[in-house]
DNA sequence: TCAAGAACGTA
DNA sequence: CGTACGTTCTTGAA
């Protein structure tokens, strides 16, 4: 607050600043997921946030209209009549604009019969009176009669609400030409085409002013208005009636009755949890630091989160360390600083203390203990942190929280990426951070152990918040995973350079003969690679019929391509083709082939939390997208091959996981003895669809069915079946009455599953992992139907997930337990590939199979297909 | 230099 | 007008 002898009164029309601000901010980008509107509100707060902060006002009050009837409404129907209804997207957002500012502590006044603009007045002029220096805030035009010496009107310029424009007496001067009392007889005068006041025809500003100037008065003009020469003076005349309504009208009320007076508007501590929770329903993350700050601390109400001081961190030694974190019963927070993969700095942190100190080899042998003890630690994003410190050697024990999953398991859709981000959205706290554009930052870091620190209050957060099922699946699942990806991205695979290169080359000269080949067919040289310059040759010319649009354009993709090489044979489309197909392996290949380290192994990253519904993710490179489909692109598999100290690489697959978790989920009958028959599945299911014997079963109907069963799985239609299988829409449609006759259950399962999504508002997997999807309540039909497939498949492919990560995280530990040193290398989603170390053949299988077999107990097996080679490829088959 | 869009690889 | 991902390339704006 500024120690100024004068009070500082700021009385805000918050109607009409909402208004401006809701069509200032574009709409798609301040929208909640469960699609609640809100850059009304959001651009409000940020501008009030932004004067509190520029003007700091001791005593403040936001005024609204009640409704668009008024005293003035009474005296003349017509009364803003011509304004368009206000939007219903805006009409919303005020009851929640108005539980902001009292979870600030902020007066919200409205009355009945009186508009936003009288309440102002009259605290305006009883401010003044009282020695306020008032600052009026509207987005109305009549607010300029307020003016005064004591009363300054800060008013939206045209940019918008970010830039005010302040006016006092003599900018008013300036800008009017006429005293701000004077104004409302300019308005008169001139007319509002907003509010349905129409003026004195072609009487403007100009004219108004000369007016006014020339007879010192409205009521002096009007009574010798016989005085006026020419047009103007006779539609002045013609007009008397109208320029006293306006100016009746205009008038704005100085003795509106309220129930607080200036001196009861004093800017009392906001209620920092409840803006808190407030702004978290409404996904605001960057205004609540803003308000905190524009508020200051010593405003912010006495509240536990709020008065927290950061403790100072104390500089140790190895030992030292030791022995404080050993003395420590409770959780400990963890920080591991690393560059390029290795441990530099170490910081820890309780509750109350804070302890950095370097690492070095002389720390690690003290640390080393309590590092690999169970004793609980929490970090955030452990798993580069777990890698580094393997390493070295150490194998860190006790992970009892990771704040980087936990934040994902509770919103999978927003991965609050950073601590930072944690920090901001569940303790609505900034994390102190240097900034990298400076080169001798002015704000400092945090160092290691305030991180920890920050973590360590994030996870307190965080287990207020996360239920029991998804915390169940954190400790059981997640957890363990984390350390098992640690150990198989560090173990990485070997990938053979020359079996890529030899592979590259033969490309790279295809890939040139059939470029040379089309250009000769078109008769010049252009880049195949670009979707423009193709539609040009394709369109242009070569004249052929123009495809699905895009947004940029015609699309060229390879099932367009297929359909035009059907209705319009042409021999550069084949040749296209080839070409993509030739480019595209080469760059996997190439891609793949400078990911080779030094011991010759690629050593992908997976992402824990890289989706939506509980799968993996892999990257730098992604291991998961390696051709598998042709013939020629399982060349590149065969380049990944069984590691030196090693005798084979062990796949293992389950068959259909999809199919039965939804044979499970729905206990369709039909669908179970699929699987309990031994029968192929698609045989059977195609067996029961077409009334045939499951040896009559032909090609065709196994496609058909087949497709239909995975397209189930990702709520598929009649249309997109019918484009897959290229049939009629009518025979799809044929096809899936057939199939639900059979397997009635799965679409009742389906259709309840995604009715109890839409009660509850997210769905969940076998195993208690959730996803929300607020978009199933949404108004927008694309939205919504969205959503709705989503719904459908993310409780399958999560349960899916799950069972993979289960059967994962059991057989890395069977390996170990029983002392072999074989391991698992890769993970992709439904396939493992092991390294098998020499005489462990037997035991590893056992172990994978047992534990992919038993990862979750439903109603029909697990079926797991092992393949044994000295590559990928070969153990595949 | 960056972001968006198109295309395409996998389960 | 079928789910879930990541990578590469081109293009057009900064």
């Amino acid at each position: 607050m500024t120690d100024s002898a004068k009070p500082t009164l700021m009385v805000v029309d918050g109607h009409s600043l909402a208004y401006r601000a809701f069509f200032a901010l574009p709409v798609e980008n301040f929208t909640t997921k469960d699609n609640q509107h809100t850059n009304a509100i959001y651009g409000f707060l940020s501008m009030l946030v932004n004067l509190i902060k520029a003007e700091q006002p001791t005593h403040l009050a936001i005024a609204f209209d009640t409704s668009r009837h008024s005293f003035r409404t009474d005296e003349y129907p017509e009364y803003k009549a011509t304004r368009s209804e206000t939007p219903q997207e805006f009409r919303g957002q005020i009851p929640l604009l108005q539980d902001c500012l009292a979870a600030m502590s902020i007066p919200v006044l409205t009355k009945e019969g009186v508009e936003a603009d009288d309440i102002l007045a009259t605290l305006s002029s009883q401010g003044a009176e009282k020695g306020y220096d008032v600052l009026v805030v509207s987005g109305d035009r009549d607010t300029i009669q307020l003016v005064t010496d004591q009363v300054t009107l800060l008013y939206p310029s045209v940019q918008g609400v970010s830039q005010l424009k302040r006016y006092d007496p003599t900018t008013v001067q300036e800008r009017y030409g006429v005293r701000p009392e004077q104004y409302p007889d300019i308005a008169a005068l001139v007319g509002e085409t907003s509010d349905n006041l129409p003026g004195v025809p072609k009487v403007g500003e100009k004219t108004a002013v000369k007016w006014l100037t020339q007879f010192g008065s409205l009521d002096e003009l009007l009574d010798r208005s016989g005085e006026i020469k020419g047009v103007v003076g006779g539609n002045l005349r013609d007009h008397i009636e109208d320029v006293r309504r306006n100016r009746r009208l205009n008038r704005l009320l100085t003795d509106v009755e309220l129930p607080v007076a200036p001196d009861d508007l004093a800017v009392t501590p906001i209620d920092a949890q409840a803006v808190r929770d407030i702004f978290a329903r409404l996904e605001f993350r960057t205004l609540l630091p803003r308000v905190f700050e524009a508020v200051g601390a010593g405003e912010v109400a006495d509240d536990p989160a709020s008065i927290v001081v950061l403790p100072a961190p104390v500089e140790i030694s190895g030992s030292e360390f030791a022995t404080w974190a050993g003395a420590q019963t409770g959780e400990v927070s963890l920080k591991i600083v690393t560059q390029g993969g290795v441990p530099t700095r170490l910081g820890a942190a309780t509750d109350a203390e804070l302890r950095d100190l370097d690492w070095s080899d002389d720390v690690a042998a003290p640390v080393r203990e309590w590092l690999e003890s169970a004793a609980p630690k929490v970090l955030h994003d452990a798993k580069p942190q777990v890698k580094a410190l393997l390493r070295q050697g150490v194998r860190l024990g006790g992970l009892a929280y990771d704040t980087s999953l936990a934040g994902w398991l509770l919103r999978p859709s927003f991965p609050d990426k950073t601590l930072s981000d944690l920090v901001e959205r569940y303790l609505g706290e900034k994390l102190p951070e240097a900034d990298p554009s400076q080169l001798v930052p002015e704000t400092e870091g945090a160092t290691p152990s305030q991180e920890a620190w920050f973590a360590l209050r994030v996870a307190a957060a965080l287990r207020e918040d996360i239920p029991e099922s998804v915390a169940a699946v954190l400790t059981d699942i997640e957890l363990p995973t984390l350390t098992t990806l640690a150990d198989m991205e560090i173990a990485g695979v070997a990938v053979s350079h020359e079996v890529l290169s030899t592979f590259s080359g033969e490309l790279a000269t295809r890939a040139e003969t059939i470029a040379q080949e089309a250009f000769g067919i078109v008769g010049r040289e252009f880049n195949l690679g670009s979707p423009k310059q193709l539609q040009e040759v394709l369109f242009d010319d070569l004249q052929l019929p123009k495809t699905r649009k895009t947004k940029t354009g015609y699309s060229t993709d390879a099932a367009v391509l297929a359909d035009l090489q059907e209705s319009h044979p042409h021999p550069f489309l084949g040749l296209l083709l080839q070409h993509r197909e030739a480019t595209k392996l080469r760059q996997i290949i190439e891609s793949l082939d400078t990911a080779i380290g030094a011991d010759d192994r690629v050593h992908t990253t997976y992402v824990q939390t890289g989706s939506q519904t509980g799968r993996l993710s892999s990257t730098d490179p992604n291991l998961q997208n390696i051709p598998v489909r042709t013939e020629e692109s399982r060349r590149i598999r065969s380049a990944f091959q069984v590691g030196e100290g090693y005798d084979a690489l062990l796949t293992a697959d389950y068959s259909q996981i999809e199919m039965r978790i939804m044979a499970h989920l729905s206990g369709d009958e039909g669908l179970i003895e699929a699987f309990n028959s031994g029968e192929d599945l698609h045989r059977f299911v195609g067996a029961r669809v077409f009334g045939v014997d499951p040896s009559d079963v032909t090609a065709a109907m196994r496609t058909k069915v087949k497709a239909m069963s995975y397209g189930l799985v990702y709520g598929l239609s009649a249309f997109g079946l019918s484009k897959q299988l290229r049939i009629e829409q009518s025979e799809a449609k044929q096809l899936m009455v057939e199939y639900f006759a059979r397997f009635g259950a799965v679409r009742d399962y389906l259709r309840a599953s995604v009715m109890q999504a839409k009660e509850v508002g997210y769905t969940e997997t076998i195993f208690g992992r959730r996803r929300p999807f607020p978009d199933l309540a949404s108004p927008n039909r694309v939205l919504r139907e969205n959503a709705e497939r989503a719904a459908l498949n993310a409780p399958i492919q999560g349960s899916a997930a799950d069972i993979m990560k289960i059967a994962l995280l059991h057989i890395h530990n069977d390996l170990r337990t029983e002392g072999l040193s074989s391991r698992v290398l890769l993970q992709i989603h439904d396939e493992l590939v092991v390294e098998v170390a020499p005489g462990e053949w037997d035991a590893t299988e056992r172990i994978v199979r047992a534990r992919m077999g038993d990862a979750a107990d439903l109603t029909v097996p697990l079926d797991v297909q092992v393949g044994r080679g000295r590559d990928w490829n070969e153990a595949a088959h």
